[in-house]
DNA sequence: AATGAATGAGTTTTCATTCAT
DNA sequence: CATGAATGAAAACTCATTCAT
């Protein structure tokens, strides 16, 4: 990958996570980059082409993220890592995540791509195994509810919209019993 | 409001929904609706005063069924009642809010337009005094945590990602001590 | 039909006929005309539905001009206006024609349009009933040769590569025992 | 000229024969042929560099087919060769002239580079001799005739035009008393 | 000789909007 | 109230061509 291959994938990124994929024409991003328009097309074929590039990107490091959470033995301790799941890896990547994340949530056609993705499925499949070994008395109900508690933060982290998220995090160990 | 406006409303609310505001051009709208492009901007000025129309419609409804939902003086009933409101209000009216929804939440301009609307800090509010209400330890949290849940609710029925709902409630109504 | 549109109509065609369809753009299209160059989509979706309806045009001009031509009653006299047809249609409508055939000879898609096109089957109808009636040996071959010919006709008048056009046309009629 | 010179070449015979000069992009060529799109900068300095190559050669070939003809001595035998000459050459190489003569009538550009060609001139040069020598009465009008006729057999055979084309030919024959 | 990254001008087409009727 | 002709700016994308390696 060419340096200027990868000033088009940063900048197409920022540029569609502040305004949107329908926003953002492929002349912003060729002048965001300083490249010519003709370059995006050249190496990724089209406007969509480049956005598959970057959702394709951010599914396998979001499949490399949960690789290292799997590797928790200790199945509290993976609960817990998996409450802290959304800001630990915003915090280590924050402009990617920030961007690649509400990507995902402001896209139609995105949404699309990302859910017939693997890391879905591997994501439940750890929150199931989890709570199982912790003999919670309905896992599977637990599994879906929690996705979608941390699907909504995820939404609530890149946005702002969470002040107070360590509380948040303290309260939701109280509920799971892991205080 | 002349029939014709009404038709360029359900029109606009509908295709917005199918493939986002931004995708859809006014010249769709008006063929949707049978009408010439002209009468669209003669009746809400522009594209964006059409979708703030809606908008506004959306939040007015929404403000009412809430109004609904404080009026349930028992509090356990009442958090029963917010627990089911997502299916409750769009089962009432089920095209109306599928788009409405739909539109909020795949939308970049329009979530800031929902966002400052009055009825997300009256929801807090009623979710506050419930909690308060039934003696929960911290109904702040609980509040927000509610409000995130019941949001990723609204999200997953508009996007039929949900089939278990009936047990998904049996399984909270529980947690909140409600069985 | 307004003012406008018919500018673009005749510009088109003056425009296709001198550089050829591929090497004109909307752009010098509109410019030609004098509109915008939204206004040629709006009327004819797209620069093909533009070559389409001058293809149509000159089409329907050529079955009237051959409707004439069939309503000769005397064989001899018809065959003369034959040979003649290329240089009359062609004088009576001089900017028009040149052009018209002129994109039809220089243009590969426009070729198989007019070629499923009602006025070759008519033509060639035309002549053989014509040839026949004046007792030629054989009016089918007589028929395929003078398409050929005639055909070559039109295309070198509109090229102006012919000089002595009426010398050809004697040096013809003698060959058809018209003199 | 290198292998890859040779493919380049034939490849761009092959794509402008099938959709025209200005349809085909040097992107295209150069995928057909498996070279990069630089080289046919280099061996040709531009696009129009590789036509004019390829209508050289075009010329030239011809030039070298109309001497073969030339060198018939016996004129009616000359003349029967000149009628099947169009058959004849295509025959010997069918693709190379298929795409050569289709290039040279549907391309405007084209056909002026071939019209200045000196091969047009010899052609008409043995034909006018051939029919001096048969003491034919007008011989610079069957010339003119005739190269017409040859003309738009070439380019109904390169189109699949003509099923009997035989029999044409017999006609032709008896008409020019070779038979 | 050959590649492939890079360009900038150009292409067709879409869009929200205005305005005379 | 309603239409539809008309606009101009911007969209995604293509193209012939250059140049460093």
């Amino acid at each position: 990958m060419t340096e200027k291959q990868r000033k088009i994938l940063d900048t197409a990124l920022e540029l569609f996570a502040l305004e949107g994929y329908n926003s953002i024409s492929t002349k912003k991003i060729a002048q965001g980059a300083g490249v010519s328009e003709g370059l995006i097309f050249k190496h990724f074929g089209s406007k969509e082409g480049l956005l598959d590039y970057l959702v394709e990107e951010g599914v396998e490091l979001m499949n490399r993220e949960l690789d290292t959470l799997m590797q928790i033995s200790d199945a509290s301790e993976r609960l817990r890592a998996t409450l802290r799941f959304p800001k630990t890896i915003i915090d280590r990547n924050p402009a990617y995540w920030k961007v690649q994340i509400s990507i995902k949530f402001a896209n139609h056609e995105i949404k699309e791509k990302y859910h017939n993705s693997s890391f879905m499925g591997k994501a439940m499949g750890i929150l199931n195994d989890t709570f199982d070994e912790l003999n919670f008395e309905n896992p599977q109900m637990e599994t879906q509810l929690l996705m979608q508690i941390i699907g909504s933060f995820f939404m609530a982290l890149v946005n702002d919209e969470i002040e107070n998220y360590d509380e948040m995090l303290s309260f939701l160990e109280k509920k799971y019993n892991l205080k």
